[in-house]
Order: C-alpha cells, then sequence, then structure tokens
RNA sequence: GCCGAAGUGGCGGAACUGGCAGACGCGCUGGAUUCAAAAUCCAGUGUCCCCAAAGGACGUGUGGGUUCGAGUCCCUCCUUCGGCACCA
C-alpha cells in the first residue's frame, strides 16, 4: 500500500534532476527566455555542526521565487557556495591538529549533502568557495584594486548608469603630486601615494585578544569587551595594520541606497551606522600658559586674541591649525555663546603642550588611565563622567570669554577633531559633567515653554544670551553664525560620519593572504614602503604549515612560514617581505555574488559582457544579523569596481529581504546550551525535505521573528499526505493514479475555485507571502478531497502550484498524472479573470455599525437595490421597527449600514 | 537614552486602498472506521448570558479621538523584540 513515502520519492527526484542537469543555467539566455532573474542566498559558513534550520528558510524562500519564474519562463540564476575562510576552523585546528583546510573541506561535504537533501534548484556547476585559490586569486585581485585607487572628493562625473555624482575612485597613477612633495624625490612620492590610497596601513590602536592571538574588528568585539567568539578579554594595543578608507565612500553608501528596493527600517540601520552629521568647525585661541589667573594678565591676553583674529581675517580658515589652537566640532554653532569650558580627548596632541606644570602629573595619570580602556571599555564605565583640569585656557571667539580646558574621555579622539566646547545648559553630557566639576552653566536657547526649563534643554528654540545673534530661531542661527565665522575665518560648515576606517588585516592563518611585498633593508628591517604583487603572480596561495598555535603575540602564524614563501629579492635588487597578515572573513563574501556568475573564468574575476548580463542581483534574502556590515563591506567594494569601470552597476543587491530568526519551541533562541535546537537532518528523516520546507513557509511571515513547532511539520506533513491522496490510489498495492481522477470537465464552482487558487498563490508568491500561498492551497485541497470524480485538469493545477514549494511531491503526481520529465521548465498555470466573478454575493447588513444581517445580492447590484433588499430582510425590519432612518451607507460589493434614532 | 519593528482565540498566524475579526494550520471535543490502536475521514471549537435553540452582550496591549463604520487612521501610555549607545 504505497502512502505518501517522502524518503522514495525525494530519492528519486534529486536523482533525476541530478542526471538530467535539470537546473544547469548556461550564460546564455535560452530561446525565448522571458529575460534574466539573478536571485541569491547568503551562502552559509559551513561550520562544523552543520545545517541548521534557519538555513533552509531563506534559501526555500529563494528556491520558490527561482522555481516559480523558471516555470513563468525567465532565465534564472540561483547559485550556491561557500564562506568558508575564518577564526572556527583555525581554532580546531589549534585543539586537534588537523589542517583548516581539511576541516573545512569536510564541512563543506556536509553542507553540499544537506542542501542537496533538501531539493534546492541549484546550479551546482556554479559552486565556489572563498578558499578556493582559484577564487581568492580574485579577491586578492580586487584588494588590489583597492589599492591602486584613490578617492577623487570633488571629481563630478556620471557613471554608465547615467547617474551624476560627486567623488570617485581613480587610479593612483592619476593622483596629483603636490610640487613640494615632488621636489623631495621618489621615496616622497611613493610614501604620498601610499596616504591616499583605498587600502593603507595605519598604527592604529586595535583590539588585541590574547587567547585568540589575534587583533579583532571593533564590530567583533562585544559591549562587555569580550570577543563575540569565545568571549576572551580584548586589550588595547598600538599595531601596524591594513585599513580600507570606507569613509571616503560614506556620502555614496548613504545617498545611493535611497533608490533600492530594501526595507526601510534595513535602510535605517545603515543610515544610523554611517551617522551622517551637520554641523560646523570652530577654532579657538589657547591662551598663552601662566598668565590667566594672575589679576593683571587680562588685557595682554586680550591683545593677543586680538591679533590672531585679525590675522584669522586676512588668511582666512586654513585645512591645519596652528599649534596654539584648538578645533573643534559642534553640531550646535548657535550655542557659542553658551560654550563655559572646553574638552579635549585624552590621547589629543595638543594635551602635552598646553597643560600647566601644576597640572601635568594629574593630566599624565588620567591619560595613562584611559589609555587601557577601550572605546567601549570607557562608554562601560559611564556611571561617572570623569577628567581633569589642563590648567589651559582657550578664548572663545565669539565673545573673548576665558574658557578652562579639560581633558576627559567622554570625548573620543575618534569622532570629529577629538575636541569639544562644553555647551552645560544645551547638552546632557556636558552638564552632567559640569555639575560633577562645578562649571558654570549659561542659558542660551529658550525653550519657549514654561513647562521645559532651558537649562537641560536640548531640541530646536530661541536664541537668548547671544549677542546680536539673540531672537533667532536655532536653524536660522545655525546659518548665520556660519556665515560669519566663515567670513572671520574662525570656522566653516563641516559633515561629520561615525562611519571609521575598516580595519581590514587579521593576524591569522585561514584567511585570503595579502598580495603585498615589504621591501626591507640590508638588516632585514622594513623600510616603510611596499610593493604590490604583480597580477600574474597571483594567486599568493596560502604555505604549507602544521603549527597553528598562538604565540602569545601581535605576529601573525604566517610569520613563521618557509622562508621561500616569505623572502624574495626583486628584479631591481631590493629585498622583499611578504606581508604576513592575511584578511578577515568579510573579504571573500564582499564579491562572491560576482564569481557565480562566472566561475569558470580564468582570465578575469568576470566577463564584463556576462556581469552586464545577470547584475545586479534582482533578489537577495539572508538573516538580519548582516543588515550592516557585510551588505556596506560589499556595496563598498562594489563600487570601487564601479568607479573603475570594472562592473556596471553601483549597487550590488536590487532588492533585499532578510529572514526573520527561527526560535527554539519555547520561544528563545535555538542554541546547544538551551538544548533546544531542531536538526533539519531529524526532520527530513521523519516527515521529508517536502514538509520541513513547506513547514518553514508555513509558519509565518517571511521576515517575522517566529518559534518552531513540531506539531506545525506534523499539520503540513498531513497536508502533503492529503495531496497525495487526492492524487494517487492508496488502495492499490502499485503506485498509480486514484480512480477518483478522471478527465471529466469541471463544474463551475470547481472552474472558480482552481481560477481563483491560481490567482492568488500567484499573487502571494509576488510578494513572498508564502503562508497565505500555502493556505489557500490547503483550502483547495480540502474542496477537492471530497469530490468525486476528481477532474484531471484541476489536478494538474494544483500539482504546478505546489511545485516550487514541495518539488518532490509535485514531480511524482506529475508523473502519476501521466507526464514525462520533469515539470520544472512546465509553464506556469494562467487564469481568467472573468471566471472569478460570482454572479450573487453575501454582504453585511449593520444597524448602527452593528452587524444584524447577512445577505444575498446579485454581484452587480447597486446602492438602491442593495438598500431595499437589505430592507426586505426579516431581521432588518424588526431592527428598524419604530425608529428613524436617518441615514443609508450602501457600498456596491461591500456591506449596507443603517443609521437610525429612536 | 535614541532609532526601528511588533502586540489579534489555548498556540502559529489571516484580514485587499477603513467595510462580515479569527482564513489556514496546530491543539482540544465529539463521531465514523477498527477486536483495539495507529493512520484516515466527518462535525464542532473567541469569551460570556441562556437548560437549549432563537437571540443577545462583549471582544484585536491601555486610554482617548476621527468616522455611518476602526485590528486597520490620529494622539497618549504600557509591554516585547532588534539595532545603536558619551559620535559633540
Amino acid at each position: 500500500m504505497p502512502r505518501y513515502d517522502p524518503r522514495r520519492i525525494e530519492t528519486k527526484w534529486q536523482a533525476f534532476w541530478d542526471e538530467h542537469a535539470t537546473f544547469v543555467t548556461p550564460n546564455q539566455p535560452p530561446r525565448g527566455s522571458r529575460g534574466k532573474l539573478y536571485v541569491l542566498d547568503m551562502f552559509p559558513y559551513p561550520s562544523g555542526s552543520g545545517l541548521h534550520v534557519g538555513h533552509p528558510e531563506g534559501y526555500t524562500a529563494t528556491d520558490i521565487v527561482v522555481r516559480y519564474n523558471r516555470m513563468k519562463g525567465k532565465h534564472v540564476l540561483h547559485p550556491m557556495g561557500w564562506d568558508a575562510f575564518g577564526l572556527p576552523a583555525e581554532q580546531h585546528a589549534i585543539k586537534t591538529g588537523t589542517h583548516p583546510r581539511e576541516t573545512t573541506y569536510n564541512n563543506i561535504d556536509t553542507f553540499r549533502r544537506q542542501l542537496k537533501m533538501l531539493g534546492f534548484s541549484y546550479d551546482w556547476s556554479r559552486e565556489i568557495s572563498t578558499t578556493d585559490e582559484d577564487y581568492y586569486r580574485w579577491t586578492q585581485w580586487i584588494f588590489l584594486q583597492l589599492y591602486d585607487t584613490w578617492f577623487d572628493t570633488d571629481h563630478e562625473w556620471t557613471g554608465p548608469d547615467g547617474v551624476k555624482r560627486k567623488g570617485k575612485g581613480r587610479p593612483i597613477s592619476e593622483l596629483p603630486i603636490p610640487s613640494d612633495v615632488a621636489a623631495q624625490g621618489t621615496a616622497a612620492v611613493r610614501r604620498y601615494q601610499d596616504s591616499q590610497r583605498l587600502a593603507y596601513q595605519s598604527e592604529a590602536p586595535v583590539n588585541w585578544c590574547p587567547a585568540l592571538g589575534t587583533v579583532l574588528a571593533n564590530e567583533e568585539v562585544s559591549s562587555e569587551g569580550k570577543s563575540e567568539i569565545g568571549g576572551h578579554p580584548v586589550e588595547r594595543r598600538a599595531l601596524r595594520q591594513w585599513m580600507l578608507r570606507i569613509t571616503a565612500y560614506a556620502e555614496r553608501l548613504l545617498s545611493e541606497l535611497d533608490p533600492l528596493d530594501w526595507s526601510e527600517s534595513i535602510k535605517i540601520l545603515q543610515r544610523n551606522w554611517i551617522g551622517k552629521s551637520i554641523g560646523a568647525e570652530v577654532d579657538f585661541l589657547v591662551e598663552e600658559s601662566g598668565v590667566r589667573g594672575q589679576e593683571s594678565g587680562g588685557s595682554g591676553q586680550r591683545a593677543n586674541f586680538a591679533a590672531w583674529k585679525d590675522a584669522r581675517a586676512n588668511a582666512g580658515y586654513s585645512a591645519a591649525p596652528e599649534s596654539n589652537v584648538i578645533r573643534v566640532y559642534t553640531t550646535r554653532p548657535d550655542t557659542l555663546f553658551g560654550a563655559t569650558y572646553m574638552v579635549l580627548a585624552p590621547e589629543h596632541p595638543l594635551v602635552a603642550t598646553i597643560t600647566t606644570a601644576d597640572q601635568r602629573a594629574a593630566v599624565e595619570a588620567y591619560r595613562q588611565k584611559s589609555s587601557l580602556k577601550s572605546d567601549l571599555d570607557r562608554t562601560d564605565l559611564a556611571k561617572e563622567k570623569t577628567g581633569v583640569f589642563t590648567g589651559a585656557y582657550a578664548v572663545n571667539p565669539v565673545n573673548g570669554q576665558p574658557l578652562p580646558i579639560w581633558i576627559a574621555d567622554y570625548v573620543l579622539i575618534s569622532y570629529g577633531t577629538g575636541a569639544i566646547m562644553a555647551v552645560p545648559a544645551h547638552d546632557a553630557r556636558d552638564l552632567e559633567f559640569a555639575t560633577q566639576f562645578n562649571l558654570p552653566v549659561i542659558e542660551v536657547v529658550s525653550s519657549g515653554n514654561d513647562a521645559v526649563p532651558n537649562i537641560g534643554f536640548t531640541g530646536d528654540g530661541t536664541a537668548i544670551n547671544s549677542g546680536e545673534f539673540t531672537g533667532l530661531p536655532t536653524a536660522e542661527f545655525k546659518q548665520k553664525i556660519a556665515v560669519a565665522l566663515a567670513s572671520q575665518g574662525l570656522g566653516k560648515s563641516a559633515v561629520n560620519y561615525r562611519l571609521r576606517d575598516w580595519l581590514f588585516s587579521r593576524q591569522r592563518y585561514w584567511g585570503e593572504p595579502f598580495p603585498i611585498w615589504h621591501e626591507i633593508d640590508a638588516d632585514g628591517k622594513p623600510t616603510g614602503l611596499v610593493r604590490a604583487v604583480a597580477e600574474n603572480d597571483l594567486p599568493v596561495t596560502l604555505p604549507d604549515m602544521d603549527d597553528f598555535q598562538p604565540k602569545g603575540t601581535p605576529e601573525p602564524p604566517l610569520a613563521a612560514a618557509p622562508r621561500d614563501w616569505l623572502y624574495m629579492t626583486a628584479d631591481d635588487g631590493t629585498r622583499l617581505k611578504r606581508e604576513t597578515n592575511s584578511m578577515p572573513q568579510w573579504a571573500g563574501s564582499c564579491w562572491y555574488y560576482l564569481r557565480f556568475c562566472d566561475n569558470k573564468n580564468s582570465q578575469s574575476f568576470i566577463d564584463p559582457a556576462v556581469e552586464k548580463y545577470w547584475m545586479p542581483v534582482d533578489l537577495y534574502i539572508g538573516g538580519a544579523e548582516h543588515a550592516v556590515l557585510h551588505l556596506l563591506y560589499s556595496r563598498f567594494w562594489h563600487k570601487v569596481l564601479f568607479d573603475r569601470g570594472h562592473v556596471s552597476t553601483a549597487e550590488p543587491f536590487q532588492k533585499l529581504v532578510n529572514q526573520g530568526m527561527i526560535l527554539g519551541e519555547n520561544n528563545e533562541k535555538m542554541s546547544k546550551s538551551r538544548g533546544n535546537v531542531i536538526n533539519p537532518d531529524d526532520v527530513v528523516g521523519e516527515y521529508g525535505a517536502d514538509a520541513l520546507r513547506l513547514y518553514e513557509m508555513f509558519m509565518g511571515p517571511l521576515e517575522q521573528v517566529k518559534p518552531w513547532s513540531m506539531n506545525g511539520v506534523e499539520g503540513v506533513y498531513r497536508f502533503l499526505g492529503r495531496v497525495w491522496r487526492m492524487i494517487a490510489d492508496d488502495a492499490a498495492d502499485d503506485i498509480v493514479l486514484s480512480p477518483t481522477v478522471q478527465d471529466v470537465p469541471l463544474t463551475t464552482e470547481q472552474e472558480r475555485l482552481v481560477h481563483k487558487t491560481i490567482k492568488v498563490v500567484t499573487d502571494d508568491i509576488e510578494k513572498l507571502s508564502f503562508n497565505t500561498a500555502i493556505s489557500r492551497m490547503m483550502e483547495f485541497t480540502n474542496e477537492f478531497t471530497g469530490a468525486n470524480p476528481r477532474p484531471k485538469s484541476a489536478m494538474e493545477t494544483i500539482t504546478l502550484l505546489l511545485a516550487p514549494f514541495a518539488p518532490h511531491l509535485a514531480e511524482e503526481c506529475w508523473q502519476l498524472l501521466g507526464h514525462n520529465g520533469s515539470l520544472a521548465h512546465h509553464p506556469w498555470p494562467t487564469y481568467d479573470a472573468a471566471l472569478l466573478v460570482e454572479d450573487e454575493i453575501e454582504i453585511p447588513v449593520q444597524v448602527n455599525g452593528k452587524l444584524r444581517a447577512k445577505i444575498k445580492v446579485p454581484t452587480a447590484a447597486d446602492a438602491a437595490a442593495m438598500q431595499s433588499l437589505a430592507e426586505s430582510d426579516e431581521t432588518i425590519k424588526a431592527q428598524l421597527a419604530g425608529k428613524t432612518i436617518v441615514k443609508v451607507v450602501a457600498v456596491p460589493g461591500r456591506m449596507v449600514n443603517f443609521v437610525v434614532k429612536g
């Protein structure tokens, strides 16, 4: 007795698809193609624990879209691969001695087997792994493009897409060299170029994690100052690092986000991360030390200040302030008259020169203490503000008032100019600090509301105590003061971003080596000059190594590579040593969507014609955890490639959807420690891949977070069984068509249901509303289960509609219904809108907005006809008896409402 | 603190541009089939009033508002989840 047997059906059809290369997609569109469609999943990191149920959620969604569009005649690209560099394999190597390569490729085999088991219609001939030499060769090549590019901020241009832009990445050979630099010779020119490249080296304080033996990006450090991986302590340390100048692209990454078909909340997440703010820079002259504090000192200082202002008025505002000037950034230049003190970040270079002898010890102690803390540590201890007076004073440029200069770690060196003017009356942090240290507070903005005190008011209001500007609304004040400051050479309008440059190097083995040589002198010491590895020497392959133990120093594992890998002598006789850092895991995932288009190309990373045909990605689905970093990084790389003419679109991903996380049955995040992990292998073993796919789509809206339910899986499994029994003969010994399925015409009712189901399922797939599409197919099945005979044409329709969701069962039913081969390319059913219209519909009748009856009316009935039909209904008659009808609202095709009184 | 998303039966969820709240599934109850069970099929299932039916009242986090009519629009507050977090 052939019950619904997913195991038999699924292995049979997976073998069929493999054997017939059903889903292999050539780069040339087939004859009659209705256009291309590139549907992409976020490729997984092949972890040792295998696929979890979160993966198939997004993968099933894209597979439905792909299978549906394939039937609609679209030329679909649907690839899969592996983001396979990364720390876990290396950690595993440290523990067990197994080479990361071996671990990684074993894990990939597991993932591939699991994905094939789920019946996704990937074109497996396009499979890639970021760890393949043939792949990371091009990752290195793209890095060299970044290295070869500088950002020309003011360059105005029109791209191949017809969009006008300001700011462009251009070849380093086109960088103008200032004459004074050129005069100093080749080495100086090279250093100048290096300082402008999108990939540059920097001695930067980084997050060094001794336990992992590596530095981490800010994003890889948790708010408690622990590593995201492993939860180990992280400390600060200055190291030479490779950085990518993503900040150059901040404005483009922001403005070019707007036209994309992404959810507004994801766009907002990216915008917040970029964090654009508009304000002004203002310069403050530092008083000469020792003078202030003496009763007689005032006039001399005023003379200094007056002279400086004169000089500025003549010379104008310059890119770099004099050595006795503090430059601040503020979003509220309108509160300049309310500044009562200034704060420098402890690391600010001016601290050393302005601090008075009296205060030196205290200032040094404070700097020492804060140097040990990371940005994150500082915010952690945010309960009370701390800081130290430097003993020095600055002069407020608008009114000549002296302002004590403090250092405090609530001011960050990494944002703005690393210095602020403090306006305690209108800034919460400054107010807290002023209260703590008893500094004066001057109100300069009126809230305009007696209930809201001016002190502590941080909104827009009206200026008070602000000289000639008094009475101006905040917005107008901001404009006027910016103009006034600029004309006096004391400041200018300015924009800041909270986005920081991307720390791009890691001290790991299992990552892409940098294609970079360091020049070294006779003693083996680096000269500070570097060279790119020649393009035809790529890839720089990972040397074979077997010792992965961290050495407890920031020296990367590759520093212990064989000498013939590490050293070389150039044609010009220069001794060269390889860069021994490696790239972060993000690198490979920044451009994988391009390689899928042309994964076998050995001449270039992608053929331009192929790129033009497939790009951009039409639909990209993946987890919300990548809403910021991965998506921002790959947009950045893509824009550089675009500026350099290697790709034809400015943005890689036209439409983006984030699937919601699947929680455990107890409504908590799935984790081993909570013991609520669902293993896809188990679910498939018991209910089949079709049931798993269907359940994950039926749980709820794709983008929503939702808990797992085994009972729910059971439910859709039962549904699939009903579909099977509707078409196959459950009682027969062989697998044969049910005798109830006959070649008979549809009744009018059945015909309407068939066409309605085609319409709603089609519309729902287009909207990615898979849960409702499934419920419509359930309704259909509930109706036809009771039919005898069951028209064969209706069975064919439901089979085709179900195919994107439960492809194995659908293929089997299709065969039972007498068709040869796969239905994967069979045309999607169409419906006739005229057949959806019913002659008579049931509408609600309300009295005073309350439902009192339901009546049947002809579909075409107008308002008057509906009203008279409603009035003749017995219940409504009774409701209306003895009352006055004030008004009747009758909406054709919808409802009737009597408004009565009495 | 700021930004974003969301609160609907016992549970997951549905409801187009304001127009029958609870589609579909789970769970539960009853029945058929069976020696019995599993599986399957049929029926019922928001809460309350009423012996029951007929009928009625209430009902989409809270409180208010707009409207003939509000889950849907506006304002207030509460809760949960996600992101950022001294960014001047």
